[in-house]
DNA sequence: AACATTGACAACCGCTCCCGG
DNA sequence: CCCGGGAGCGGTTGTCAATGT
C-alpha cells in the first residue's frame, strides 16, 4: 500500500489548529482544499479534513472510554465489523479514528470469535451520504437520547403493526443480524439490513434501544418484554 | 542511566463513492 | 453516459511517552 520512500508525519502545531480553526469560525467549511490555502495553512486539503474531524471539532468528546462505551464499541464490532464510521455515528463526541484506534489497541486481543472480514464489511459499506458522521450526530437517535425514552416504540410502531415481540434472553444470545434473522424466523431484505445500520432510520432507532437496554440498562430479569417488534 | 520494547494515537495513504458539468 | 474533482472511509504507520530490562 505504501511506496518504497518512508513518510514523513508531521504533528499539527498550535498555530496551524488556530488557523484552521479561526478560519472555520468565520467561513464555515465548504472545499477543504480551498479552505486550506485561504486559510494560510501548508497542509492539503485532506490533511485539515482529518484534523478538523478527528481532533479540533468542538464536538468531539474528551476523555477515555467508559465502560458502557466500551460494551457497545464490542457490540457493535460484532455485528457490523470494521465500520468505524457507522459506529462513530452511535456514540456522540467520538471520532471513526478514535475507535478505531480504542478498537486496535484496547479490544482487538481479547476478540474472540466471529471476526468480521473486512472484505465482507466492505461489500455492506454504506454511501457516504448516509454515513455523513456530522450530519448523524446531529440526529436525536443517539445512544443517549435513546436513555431517555429507551421504552418507546413510537418510532417503531409507526411502520409495521406485527405483534412478534423480542426479549432480552433472546437478544443476549442475538450479537449479529445473522442471529437476529435467525431469531426472528424471517430474512431481513437488503434494504432493511442496510437500514438497520442507518441511526436515523426507524430500525436504527430500534437498534440502539436495543443497544442501550441490552448495554445500559440490563436490571431486567431477562424475560421482560422490552418493546414490541414491529419489523418481523 | 541507557537502551529496548510496548502502547497509544495522530496523521497519512489508497480506494471508493458521490455529484456536478 | 462519461469524466474529473472533492469528500469520506478504513487500513496502515510514524511518533512519542511510558514501561521494562
Amino acid at each position: 500500500m505504501r511506496g518504497p520512500q518512508s513518510v514523513k508525519k508531521v504533528a499539527w502545531s498550535s498555530e496551524e489548529d488556530q488557523k484552521l480553526i479561526h478560519y472555520i469560525r468565520n467561513h464555515g467549511i465548504w472545499t477543504w482544499s480551498e479552505m486550506a490555502k485561504y486559510a494560510g495553512l501548508s497542509r492539503s486539503g485532506k490533511s485539515c479534513r482529518l484534523r478538523w474531524v478527528n481532533y479540533l471539532n468542538p464536538r468531539i468528546k474528551r476523555g477515555n472510554i467508559t465502560m458502557e462505551e466500551e460494551k457497545i464499541i464490542s457490540t457493535m464490532h460484532k455485528m457490523l465489523g470494521n465500520r468505524w464510521s457507522v459506529m462513530a455515528a452511535r456514540l456522540p463526541g467520538r471520532t471513526d479514528n478514535e475507535l478505531k484506534n480504542y478498537w486496535n489497541t484496547h479490544l482487538k486481543k481479547h476478540a474472540t470469535n466471529n471476526p468480521v472480514p473486512r472484505t465482507e464489511s466492505q461489500k455492506i459499506r454504506k454511501p457516504k451520504s448516509e454515513a455523513d458522521p456530522k450530519s448523524l450526530l446531529d440526529t436525536k437517535t443517539t445512544l443517549s437520547s435513546a436513555s431517555e425514552d429507551s421504552k418507546s416504540t413510537d418510532v417503531a410502531c409507526a411502520v409495521n403493526e406485527s405483534t412478534e415481540t423480542i426479549t432480552e434472553a433472546n437478544i443476549i444470545s442475538s450479537h449479529t443480524i445473522e442471529d437476529l434473522q435467525s431469531f426472528c424466523g424471517q430474512p431481513f431484505v437488503t434494504d432493511h439490513k442496510e437500514a438497520f445500520e442507518e441511526p436515523s432510520s426507524p430500525y436504527g432507532t430500534y437498534w440502539n434501544e436495543y443497544l442501550f437496554n441490552l448495554l445500559i440498562a440490563p436490571d431486567t430479569d431477562g424475560t421482560e418484554e422490552i418493546w414490541p417488534n414491529p419489523y418481523f
